[in-house]
DNA sequence: AATACGTATGTTTTT
DNA sequence: CATACGTATT
């Protein structure tokens, strides 16, 4: 009778039918997490559970997207519009639409982004008085950031002494006040930034048991995908939403995790089992995305890990050809490789440019590749980088619209109240902002009642700051009536902005012009779609904060033949025929920034893992010995990613006759097993290779005495009873042992308080 | 107040 | 290299 189900293997079945009750899904790359995402939403639609109390959470505002056409498709009819489906931050910005004014929030408050809020932050440091270099702006931004993840609020900061003190000791005892203004100016100016919508959103829920009851009866099931990521902020909110009827079903993959950085805690999905009672696991470990030499190669990388669940990826496809290696002398021949064999393998296997895609680890390796490209009249999309929406002319008139909405949005205000240029400086803005803070009222309130008050502003500047504020009033009356393309296109006109872009002349201007063009177009486009929308107010708002959230992913209409270039992060979750890996080398990928603790290693190993195994039917690494970096040709070494992938899946490709330029023989040190390591041509460098390699090694602190993944015999027979020392976790007791060789684990209940389980296989135990 | 120029400074990854 | 900020000049 459920037709649907057939599409699903035994594996992906189970999930799908779980019934109430939370469940946790372990599904290794490839092995179609999205598919039970999307079908359990079916089923349970299926099943009689009313739309509009699903809730599922995504990594994407496209997968949302596509996950509703899907499940449209699947279960007919209009229902799945009613689902509550996109990412965290955007689902929870249009909750906090509707209750952030029980916190005080306007309901039409403003999306800062990073460079708000960098912006705002570098001009409280001033106002302060701070030594800008100390303060460096873009690294308090970040603490803050990361209170905020881990919600720590203001008070919370002068509440916790370690806090306090490790601000005292990196010289900055002031950046608690700091978070405080900066809290407060994001407040006063009705603007939440990225990190507030997530820990207001805690905070609603924490502070209003009615509005949390509202949601836990509405969200009566939620779906959380890429579970690996959340941040604990976003943890929060999903266990106070869950709370009530527990129907809570988590996706994700641990050897995917690859944003700590922004918070992301992997212990949420580590300890989901013990976060709610009686959690159904299942696990998808069927690959049907990738062929076996790129499982296998990806397989072997991640076995270099210590920290992991438990799971065994495998898949039937066929074997496919090995993992390709190549190396070139320079990052131009390196994007010159790859051009060729995209150019050669889409003849060769009449294939689009969209089947290829080009994978690396920083957006700055976009220049090269693109170059490459260019040249060779391929057609190929950057995603991510500078996004559209963070292009200067952009974001001038999105700060005009910005200020239409919501006027006390002193990010937008100070960035166009002098552009184009009317006369307003410096000087005026600081004291206008001093006033501001001093009445506790908005530059835009300060401007209206100026004649009021006593400020060291001569008339010809009254004047221009009045004219200004009338301009933008005269703009808010117009949007009451019309749509926001008609208005846009007004402010376009009327703010001098498209003179000033015209009168440039460069074409720099041009392309500025034609960007603002494509806006409007983009505009225009989202006020026709929203008479489709339900459940869409379709107003200048909506419009905002969808760009302040968007992604150039969410963006992209797969409307145009083109090669995809972004960086890794950006293609989790997405899958390419044909995948270049490009620029691994040391300090490169592995990140230079992430190779100081072993769990950043890790992390960068599992984006490795990641990028590997996005593709389908063949994968190619390439490396330089040569790199321009910050300017400069730089030595660059091969990573050591590349000899840690099983030599049985690899080949390089790397012509041979390139190796004999070697001025030296350098001495075999690896091996004749390996992948050939970096054969300089550098005879300034004192320091032998293998030399270079270890100093590099010794930086991490972890004994290196014991290679990774391979334990001493006496902790593989450890009994129940055994005194351990964990190099993480300290002292324990073993509690239990189960299984047998590859597959033996302990439980161990440490003195910290945390019981676990560890694979002895990888585990650092050491018997006491 | 606007412009022009020099210097220093940093660079992972993103909602 | 690219941007951001400070200083000098008009």
């Amino acid at each position: 009778m459920k037709e649907y189900l057939k599409d699903l293997n035994e594996a992906q079945k189970a999930p799908v039918l779980h019934k109430e009750g939370p469940l946790i899904v372990i599904a290794g790359a490839g092995s179609g997490k999205t598919r039970v995402l999307t079908y359990r939403i079916a089923h349970l639609m299926a099943q009689g559970v009313d739309s509009f109390n699903i809730l599922a959470l995504t990594f994407t505002n496209k997968a949302a997207r596509e996950m509703k056409q899907r499940i449209s498709d699947l279960v007919g009819g209009s229902e799945a519009k009613n689902l509550w489906m996109g990412t965290f931050h955007s689902v929870f910005a249009r909750l906090l639409r509707s209750d952030g004014p029980k916190l005080g929030y306007p309901s039409n408050f403003t999306i800062y982004d990073t460079q708000d809020s960098q912006r705002l932050i570098a001009s409280i440091i001033k106002e302060m008085g701070l030594d800008k270099d100390i303060y460096k702006y873009k690294q308090i931004q970040n603490r803050i950031s990361s209170f905020k993840n881990s919600l720590i609020t203001v008070k919370a900061y002068f509440q916790n002494p370690e806090l306090i003190e490790a601000d005292a000791m990196a010289k900055r005892p002031r950046l608690g006040e700091i978070y405080k203004n900066y809290v407060e100016r994001c407040f006063k100016a009705g603007a939440m930034d990225f990190d507030d919508l997530l820990l207001r959103t805690n905070e609603l829920l924490n502070r209003f048991p009615d509005v949390l009851a509202k949601y836990q009866e509405r969200f009566r099931y939620i779906l959380v995908d890429e579970y690996q990521d959340t941040n604990h902020s976003q943890y929060l909110i999903v266990r106070a939403l869950a709370d009530r009827y527990q129907n809570i079903c988590v996706v994700g993959d641990d050897a995917q995790s690859i944003y700590s950085f922004r918070g992301a805690n992997i212990t949420n999905i580590l300890n989901f089992q013990r976060d709610y009672d009686d959690v159904a696991v299942y696990r998808l470990e069927q690959n049907y995305r990738s062929t076996k030499n790129i499982v296998n190669a990806a397989n072997s990388i991640i076995a270099n890990n210590k920290h992991q669940l438990e799971k065994v990826v495998w898949t039937a496809n066929k074997e496919g050809p090995k993992v390709k290696l190549h190396r070139s002398p320079t990052d131009a021949e390196e994007g010159r490789f790859v051009a060729g064999s995209v150019f050669e393998h889409k003849m060769q296997q009449q294939m689009a440019h969209s089947d290829f895609a080009v994978l690396y680890r920083t957006n700055s390796q976009s220049r090269a590749i693109e170059d490459a490209l260019r040249k060779r009249d391929i057609p190929y999309r950057i995603f991510g980088g500078l996004s559209f929406y963070q292009r200067k002319e952009i974001k001038d008139l999105l700060s005009y619209l910005r200020l239409v909405i919501n006027p006390k949005d002193e990010e937008a205000l100070k960035r166009i109240i002098n552009f184009p240029a009317r006369g307003i400086g410096q000087t005026t803005i600081d004291r206008l902002t001093i006033a501001a803070n001093h009445y506790e009222r908005s530059i835009f309130e300060i401007i209206e009642n100026l004649d009021k008050l006593d400020l060291k502003i001569n008339a010809g500047t009254r004047r221009k700051l009045e004219d200004f504020v009338n301009m933008i009033k005269s703009f808010q009356i117009m949007n009451q009536q019309a749509d926001a393309f008609t208005l846009a296109e007004h402010v376009v006109k009327k703010s001098g902005l498209l003179v000033e872009f015209k009168k440039d002349g460069t074409p720099e201007g041009v392309t500025r012009i034609e960007n603002l063009e494509e806006l409007l177009n983009g505009i225009k486009d989202f006020v026709e779609g929203q008479k489709e929308l339900a459940d869409a107010t379709g107003d200048l708002t909506e419009f905002l904060e969808d760009v302040a959230l968007a992604t150039d992913l969410d963006n992209d209409k797969g409307d145009s033949d083109r090669v995809a270039l972004m960086t890794v992060h950006m293609a989790k979750g997405l899958e390419f025929p044909y995948v270049y890996i490009v620029g691994l080398e040391e300090d490169l990928f592995p990140s230079a920034m992430s190779m100081n603790t072993r769990s950043e290693l890790e992390e960068e190993r599992r984006l490795f893992y990641v990028a590997l195994t996005r593709a389908e039917k063949q994968a190619f690494i390439t490396y330089t010995q040569n790199r321009y970096r910050w300017g400069k040709l730089i030595d660059a070494e091969p990573s050591r990613f590349i000899e840690e992938i099983d030599e049985a899946f690899v080949e390089d490709l790397t012509p041979a006759s390139t190796y004999t330029f070697k001025p030296f023989v350098s001495p075999d040190i690896f091996g004749s097993s390996g992948p050939p390591r970096k054969t300089t041509t550098r005879v300034t460098s004192s320091i032998a290779p293998a030399e270079k390699q270890l100093r590099k090694l010794r930086k991490l602190k972890p004994n290196l005495s014991q290679p990774i993944g391979h334990t001493d015999k006496a902790v593989m027979d450890l009994e129940v009873g055994t005194l351990v020392n964990h190099s993480r976790f300290g002292k324990g007791e073993v509690l239990k042992v189960e299984g047998n060789g590859h597959d033996k684990k302990a439980e161990i209940q440490f003195a910290k308080g945390d019981t676990k389980k560890l694979l002895l296989r990888f585990a650092k135990l050491e018997i006491l």
